[in-house]
DNA sequence: GAACATACGGAGCACTGCTCCGCTTGTCAA
DNA sequence: TTGACAAGCGGAGCAGTGCTCCGTATGTTC
């Protein structure tokens, strides 16, 4: 028997509705309300996304996706300004709710997840960006992608709460606080 | 009348427990739990500390305290390693409890706080470091001491989620990400 | 030891995430 | 068209949360 079609109605319906809660009181908004603000029972809502992970991870599947197109992009610029592009985009796009850089780290963290796939994608074309900029001697050998990802993640978690743009904080950490003696 | 005590036993009695439960489990522990580890009753533990963030301000006083007085401390030193070590005291005793960066930077921001005093205060010995780094052009002169505080936290906050180090994520960030061009 | 302000404890309210299950409803074969 | 039935729906219900309120107990003072 083929999907019912008020069963893909229901779920698109609360993928809507969730992004736009999300984006106005965050992730940990309350599911109850998504569900009554959709008009379905929490019985259905919890069935299309078993739990909290689930709805968010919809949701992020397309941005983690959208990134690592942008990285590809990204190839054929300089590399010291494609990396902080690229980085700029990680950062600011995180700001989209309060709670997406935990998600991100998150899902880097756990394997089990349903976004690891599309999130370490992100990261390979990211990682590449960030070893052309190595080879090219404009970012120090050490630097592995995961400590890239989490610098960009915790700036936008700080951003958020500071009411510092983003983009200053990652100027700061990009140019280096103190310059370099020489 | 003078202050009975059992109160005053109650309270200090709530603190410890909440210290010990803040770092076991991060600051949205449950407070009817803290309650019942201290043997009091909820409303006991509402009377001493209305909300919750009065019990984590109750706790981050005497951190604050601590940084300003170690940000004094450190002023007889090489400008650079100076603030150098400061931030890094900052961030590492960040991640004392699992959402303490967040208080941080809340308690920076909220004027009414109760915490805004002795926040402001580590601010101020904070700033005093990173002016002195800033007139031997060791850190670019538009730097404030909101965004290098910022970016500490979310640091911290970064590194508690992702596993890397807080000293290496901050090392990443005063040494620059991208080595001058020159 | 009496009087009384002060502090205590927990029942109770409105909310949360999440489960479970009786009742609909969309779908497809007859 | 109609019947059968899997699939999907909705919300009552459970255990937890933050927080309030108030009758009861207790430390303190005279």
């Amino acid at each position: 028997m083929a999907e019912r079609a008020d069963a893909r109605r229901n779920h698109d319906l609360i993928v809507s509705v969730a992004a736009e809660a999300f984006a106005e009181h965050g992730v940990d908004t309350s599911l109850r309300d998504i569900a009554r603000r959709a008009g379905v029972g929490i019985g259905t809502l919890y069935r299309h996304f078993p739990t909290r992970e689930a709805l968010v991870e919809a949701l992020l599947r397309q941005r983690f996706d959208r990134l690592r197109a942008r990285a590809e992009e990204l190839a054929d610029q300089p590399p010291a300004e494609a990396l902080a592009r690229w980085l700029t985009d990680v950062a600011t796009g995180s700001a989209t709710y309060r709670g997406l850089p935990e998600s991100v780290l998150a899902a880097l963290r756990d394997e089990t997840s349903e976004l690891h796939g599309s999130c370490v994608a992100m990261r390979a074309a990211g990682a590449e960006l960030l070893a052309r900029a190595q080879e090219e001697g404009l970012v120090a050998a050490g630097v592995t992608p995961e400590e890239v990802l989490a610098l960009a993640a915790g700036l936008a978690w700080a951003g958020d709460r500071s009411g510092i743009a983003v983009e200053r904080l990652l100027a700061l950490a990009l140019d280096g606080l103190t310059p370099r003696r020489r």
